[in-house]
DNA sequence: GGGCTGACCTACT
DNA sequence: CAGTAGGCCAGCC
């Protein structure tokens, strides 16, 4: 499989779907996008997205909650800044998958259990 | 083709 | 919770 257009388009549009507030992993857009085991291919698919589509890229970070780049570099600031834009709060320099995660939220609003976010 | 790299992930220590 | 190891898959020598 290669990054060809329809794969990226794939991905960008699951990327595209993340509502503001919420994070998704790499794995996860892999796998909703059809490629479950296409997490780095996520990342360069972020990375080939035209500037101009305004894609939400920030809202998409690792499975451990963490953004993916490294700590003291200018992207990790910059991606923390508009992640608590959007009122995601970090906690220990992580963000809470259970609370932000937006397929978490989903399964909490299938499983009906007690779910902290209003 | 062969080998290395990476905005990754899971499992184990 | 931090580090390590193995697995994955596409891109670039």
């Amino acid at each position: 499989m290669s990054l060809d257009r329809e794969t990226l388009k794939a991905i960008w549009k699951v990327v595209s779907e993340i509502p503001p507030g919420y994070v998704l992993a790499y794995g996860e857009v892999a796998t909703l996008a059809g490629y479950p085991k296409g997490a780095r291919m996520v990342s360069r698919a972020l990375g080939a997205a035209p500037k101009a589509m305004r894609l939400p890229w920030h809202r998409v970070i690792n499975a451990q909650g963490k953004i993916a780049f490294p700590k003291d570099s200018a992207g990790w600031k910059k991606q923390r800044d508009l992640l608590e834009r959007e009122g995601i709060q970090f906690l220990k320099g992580r963000v809470d998958l259970q609370r932000y995660g937006w397929k978490g939220v989903v399964d909490q609003l299938i499983w009906g259990d007690e779910m902290p976010l209003a």
